[in-house]
RNA sequence: GGGCCCGUGGGGUAGCUUGGUAUCCUUCCAGCUUGGGGUGCUGGUAACCCGAGUUCAAAUCUCGGCGGGCCCA
């Protein structure tokens, strides 16, 4: 059975950028590093994937708004971590047309220093207060290291949530919040993924603590698809976002933020993909169901009626389809859906014309079936259920079976596994020391830890925690 | 941050060492044929990343830029 010419099992960076291409997600022929086109299948998944994380926020009761792309400079260097840690990698406007500007702009990193003066002129009083948004915009970041499609890109699709809270104590009930909507958004789409709380040398530049999300792929090394962010007071200071309370004093909000990227679809078509093409989990599919017609010469009307009809009958349950009546051969439309992921795939020709059946397959484990045309609703609906459950599955059992506790530096160089998982004094020379040792970089430490009362394994001090180590990207 | 490799029709390539006519596969277009896992035949469109240099002559040699990929920190 034809497959990709590169296998993912013998070079999964290979696989990648073949796949990518090959199932019509991006083109990354655009003559600008890092900055590469989406084409229309892979945008519409993007755009299915945000409507996901759109539903989840209006049911949190988010707003969605969208801030300008350019901000002064004078507003961006409020903050002096936060200047500090993106300053090298921001693209300067400077000019317009041939004048230069009184003022150089830049074309956001991110976009706390683009709304925070604005916070400061939209709360007042406590009852503002939460103040909860969010916006779904590109940003921009000079990578000068080796960019990669979905993975590491200098025009980056960005989610980024921003609340304002009364106090600390408000701002931590929403870091709550973002854990569970960050956990049904990622079961969604399969993805199992593990929190850390990043180190102090390693938080988001400003913020008082950073929580990621890190998933593994097929590489073993572990992607960042998200992050959570407690400012404390950090920005609100330096912007002057205060609000009156209750007792008429005025005190400075508490802020926290969520981001994610497309990063997130990069994770998808690395762990659920296959040397046929990328598997989309039904959620996310553009086109859930494809119909090839199986046409002999004399039958054709017949059969393509039937796919028509069949066709209809999907759409009007919500299920979107789409009948490939294209003059190539069955097979060949084979190869082209399965390389685009679409999650079921029915077949109807004569023979099933006779029988009132069609014939499913499913793309996640090539299985068919043929059903009988009065059970095809529900059996499409039972299959995308089954699609779901297995690609999660498989790809939970894919992490935990590469996760590794391990009390010494030694145990984890004998280990197979990607992610480790060591005793921790808390001390960043400790850590650093495991990071050289091992080849590794620190993603952080798991939220809620009993430790016992092991020994750090890099001073044999006593261990606070436990820190998390693994080859990222 | 450091090292290495690469850039030829839309995609994949041969040619480069030893300078002179650009190879093959695929895609695409037209027609016929075929149709339950990439149908076959005929015809057609289409390329040396950009700039400078060396030379009678550059895809080929030199330098620079841009872009792509891999490895290490």
């Amino acid at each position: 059975m034809p497959e990709t010419k590169v296998k993912k099992e013998e070079d999964f960076h290979e696989w990648y950028n073949e796949i990518v291409e090959l199932a019509d997600l991006c083109d990354k022929r655009y003559p600008i590093k890092g900055m590469n086109v989406w084409k229309p299948h892979g945008w519409r998944i993007m755009q299915n994937i945000d409507n996901l994380i759109r539903e989840e926020m209006f049911s949190t009761n988010h707003k969605e708004v969208y801030f300008p792309l350019l901000i002064p400079e004078s507003l961006f260097k409020k903050e002096e971590e936060h200047i500090e840690g993106f300053f090298q990698e921001v693209f300067w406007v400077t000019h317009a047309g041939d004048n230069e500007l009184e003022e150089r702009w830049l074309l956001r990193p991110t976009s706390e220093t683009a709304m925070y003066p604005i916070f400061a002129l939209w709360i007042r009083s406590h009852s503002d207060l939460p103040l909860k948004i969010f916006q779904i915009v590109n940003t921009f970041r000079y990578e000068t290291k080796q960019t990669r499609a979905f993975i590491r890109v200098r025009e980056i699709h960005f989610f980024e949530a921003h609340t304002a809270h009364v106090d600390f104590e408000d701002a931590e009930r929403q870091i709550e919040e973002y854990k569970e909507i960050a956990s049904r958004f990622f079961r969604k789409l399969c993805i199992p993924f593990i929190f850390n709380k990043r180190p102090e040398w390693d938080k988001f530049a400003g913020a008082y603590y950073t929580i990621s999300m890190d998933a593994l792929m097929p590489s073993g090394r572990t992607l960042q698809l998200g992050s959570i962010h407690q400012y404390r007071d950090n920005f609100a200071r330096p912007y002057n976002i205060k609000y009156e309370d209750v007792n008429g004093e005025h005190k400075y909000c508490h802020q926290t933020t969520y981001g994610m990227s497309e990063r997130i679809l990069g994770a998808i078509v690395g762990i659920h993909g296959d040397n046929r093409g990328i598997v989309l989990p039904p959620v996310i599919s553009p086109i859930k169901v494809v119909i090839i017609p199986i046409i002999f010469k004399g039958k054709e009307r017949e059969v393509l009626e039937k796919c028509r009809e069949i066709n209809d009958r999907l759409k009007e349950a919500g299920i979107e389809s789409h009948v490939d009546e294209r003059e190539d051969t069955p097979g060949s439309k084979f190869y082209d859906w399965e390389l685009k992921g679409v999650p079921l795939r029915i077949e109807i020709g004569p023979k099933e014309l006779e029988k009132r059946t069609v014939v499913i397959a499913r793309r996640d484990t090539g299985e068919r079936v043929e059903v009988s045309e009065d059970n095809l609703l529900d059996e499409v609906r039972r299959l995308f259920d089954l699609i779901s459950e297995n690609l999660y599955r498989r790809a939970e059992e894919f992490m935990k079976n590469h996760i590794a506790t391990v009390d010494t530096i030694e145990e984890a160089k004998n280990s197979r596994a990607y992610i480790f998982e060591l005793p921790w004094c808390g001390e960043k020379d400790c850590a650093l020391r495991m990071e050289e040792e091992l080849d590794l970089k620190t993603l952080g430490e798991p939220l809620h830890v009993d430790i016992g009362d092991k020994r750090c394994a890099a001073c044999g001090g006593r261990a606070k925690t436990f820190v998390r180590l693994a080859k990222t990207y």
